[in-house]
DNA sequence: GATGAATGAGGCTTCATTCAT
DNA sequence: CATGAATGAAGCCTCATTCAT
């Protein structure tokens, strides 16, 4: 059953929010996703496997929601605007989720880990179409999307972490700041 | 001994730097440091506390070499590259911290820890400077320097993670992205 | 269908020899099996029944090997004879078998296992015969068939775990070694 | 300290007699040696390492007695007999450690195990000598020592194993028997 | 101050067994 | 008969911490 799965992908983001990846033990989170213990490895190798899984559950999620979001139709300035709300909103309703990222990329499980390239990928092609349209300053788009992503995760860290009330204009006015910085 | 206690340091940046927090044991960490296991309980009084001393004491490296650097006669545009540079060069001369850093702050141990504060304040107080010069785009100074030390950090990362070549051009140009994007 | 069991017995065999009975788990055999888990337990009521009906399986086999080899009209010499290298080949042409014999022989299991009087009877039971000829030295008939027993393991294990290679000559030196022996 | 080294010893014998390699878990081991479940691991890497190292220890006692018993002075015969009968008194006085070696022997921890060249080495020379005096008869000396030791190791388990008394006379017939058949 | 053997709770994982399908 | 997902007790081992020396 997917079921079971899912029970487990949510009280995992759940526990590691809060007490972080090694403070969540296996016997902890089968007891909060209502499983036994030996359950978790009928559809995870270990918990190493569960949460490079979980993680791949999250940013395919992600990746979805921007591909069905974004329309080539729109101005680049909206698709951007439109690109980065998305990130945003996407973590703002699922408040667990970030804390969950963050400490992922920055542990060592993240090392040689085969879906870093495509995020990066995708999101480095983007800004090749807008410096291709003349629109992006002609930087390494790498770079652009790494800076692009910062924002948001800096935006997310003062809402998320810091309490700070981001109303809808302080957004935009993010985001403008850093449309100004990479247009021409 | 200070020795000792910096050797502990030392190796503890390096192992966590590999191994993550929980992957680090104090044996590990003890053998690596060439001490006795019993001796860094002679000076921290537990793995969390030693952990949150070594943040301690890179946050007041970076702040005393901010705060040596700073020249305020300056015009606000030179301290603003100059901070940038002085914490991405602070980084790139100690090639584990990062690591070890981004991972604190996304830790549970970063809830409610003292320093925290400190150090926002040292950021949002320059930034209200430039806001006071009628420099900066008047905004909340903690929004604004979150995004600028997102920046360094996104920077950062693309050097020391995924290897990003980035040329003192580069550097000026994210710089200049950030300072187009921050002020009127 | 008996072909399961069977498939079971023989991947048992397989697995036993190659991990030992704890280092083969009812999941693995299972598998190798080509049954679900499920299933082993409609032909057995557990792990040690299974071991145990494993072994009983073997030992039937190897009684009835012997038994329609003998022949009572021939010389007790060629009985003999006959008996040492029915044994021998018995293992040479299961080569799975003998491992697994003599871990479960060693094992708890075998405490009080019925099985056991049953072999040793039949055994004795022959070289009481060899005694009452007048052939074999009088003494305990369970040590003789002890000693009997063992030299044909000393040669199987020589041969199937140390590779050392027995020419037919070697084995009937054995046996001769082993009848100058037992005899007046 | 080499106490608690040897109280594990003795308590994996013990039980291990009882239950077998893998019916003695190290949390009973560890209880039944008066020690903490992790203080065996400072003087074993792991349950393995263990079991291999109380073999050795056995093996290398065994090989002492043997050797100081040993004398070159005496005839081939009596020193064929004494060394007969230490190995046979060696495990009576230890009667826990017969079946533990057996278990050992047939387990999957033997293959490649080097103590055991040495072992074989160390017999296989003694016949070689006793054939170099013609008195041995001249076969693979390797042949020769298996069915020695074979003969050793089924008259003690009729004794540990089967409670058949064997009274010196018997050993001695034993040995005749075995004396009989090797010689020329 | 320094050592490192010892502790024992607790972590990850396995595995014999069951049972609804 | 057969399946295999689910169970949860129990196993091996690690590790932060202590304390006698």
């Amino acid at each position: 059953m997917v079921e079971k799965k899912q029970a487990i992908f949510d009280s995992a983001l759940e526990l590691i929010n809060e007490c972080g990846f090694h403070g969540t033990s296996m016997s902890q989170l089968a007891k909060h996703a209502n499983v036994a213990a030996g359950t978790i490895y009928h559809y995870f190798e270990s918990k190493e496997a569960m949460i490079c899984a979980l993680h791949t559950n999250i940013v395919d999620q992600l990746l979805e929601t921007l591909t069905s979001t974004d329309d080539k139709n729109l101005s680049f300035r909206l698709r951007f605007e439109k690109r980065w709300k998305c990130i945003f909103h996407f973590h703002i309703d699922r408040p667990q989720t970030l804390r969950f990222y963050e400490q992922f990329v920055n542990s060592p499980f993240y090392f040689n880990y085969p879906k870093r390239k495509e995020i990066q990928l995708y999101f480095s092609t983007f800004f090749q179409e807008g410096i291709d349209e003349g629109i992006i300053i002609n930087k390494n788009p790498e770079m652009i999307s790494g800076l692009f992503f910062g924002s948001v995760i800096s935006a997310l860290k003062m809402r998320l972490y810091r309490k700070v009330e981001l109303t809808e204009e302080d957004l935009n006015d993010i985001i403008g700041m850093q449309w100004k910085g990479m247009t021409l």
